[in-house]
DNA sequence: TCAAACTTGTTCCAAATGGAACAATATGTC
DNA sequence: GACATATTGTTCCATTTGGAACAAGTTTGA
């Protein structure tokens, strides 16, 4: 590593300064996650987004998915299908509608999500260490207000 | 769209929540600035994170944008090239150490920087909306403590 | 009722991506 | 001084990615 340079001014300029800080956290948060899951088990970032979304919502269709996920439809899509082949989801043709198929996670698929868990967990702790108790819940809130501003 | 299904539990699971939220409002922030960046002046992400770096730091190696931005060196190595074919930087070797070379932004680059710069401050603005002017203040500071722990 | 418009999920394909190996240079150690 | 180790930037290549077109199904509205 270089040293000499002061990098950290970057995330002090005028504008678009939130932006350019929440996205370095988003990065820093997940990449390093998503790296070892790759490794580890093989999924790529559709994939584990996939399983994240069906472990919290019982059942979704492909499109739902990549709305919450802002993938586009055809990345779920092949995620779909990987993950149907190794058993980690499964899908019932929507009665309601011929279009849709309704997805849902597997234990099996749950049990691989429990183990994936603790690696984003290990950072996002990583991360917060940086505020006191009552800072990290001022930020939670923060955060919530601006996802779901209702 | 469908209706009938809240999508909005997902921002509301017990672990992880911070690191979702954060990842999620990264993509809302960049991921319409650049689709709009790539359609309107033909930029990857990594030219523009190349571009905006420049605008900020006067003198960068490939490495450290590389380090600032997360993204990998071979990434930026491209990204270098086609910037400095189309103008946007210079390049001149380092006198004091043979294997890196210094870049810096032209006044071309710096003219596409200010073009560029409203697209991601529309974004930020938007989402800002739902925060009180205090709020905002907040969760800047929180937000700076998180990226520079120091 | 039926044609036009829209939605979902899929396939195709060109482009972007990132890991690994590499050459050139620099640093450290004895 | 010379050999091992590390760093920078590049090229190669296999994989991932996402836009566009498409088929099948649904909704709308005259």
């Amino acid at each position: 590593m270089r040293e000499g340079r002061d990098l950290s001014v970057i995330f002090e300029r005028p504008t678009i300064r939130d932006t350019f800080r929440i996205s370095y956290l988003a990065n820093r948060l997940v990449l390093t996650a998503y790296d070892d899951i790759k490794r580890a088990y093989g999924l790529s970032r559709g994939e584990y987004l996939l399983l994240f979304c069906l472990s919290y919502i019982e059942e979704l269709t492909a499109q739902d998915v990549a709305e919450m996920t802002g993938r586009p439809r055809n990345s779920i899509s092949r995620a779909v299908h990987r993950m149907l082949d190794e058993g980690y989801l499964k899908r019932s043709p929507d009665p309601a509608d011929g279009r849709q198929a309704l997805l849902r996670i597997t234990a099996k698929g749950e049990r691989l999500h429990r183990r994936i868990l603790p690696l984003f967990e290990e950072q996002e702790t990583k991360m917060l260490d940086n505020l006191k108790s009552e800072e990290r819940k001022l930020l939670d809130s923060l955060l919530k207000k601006l996802v779901l501003p209702n």
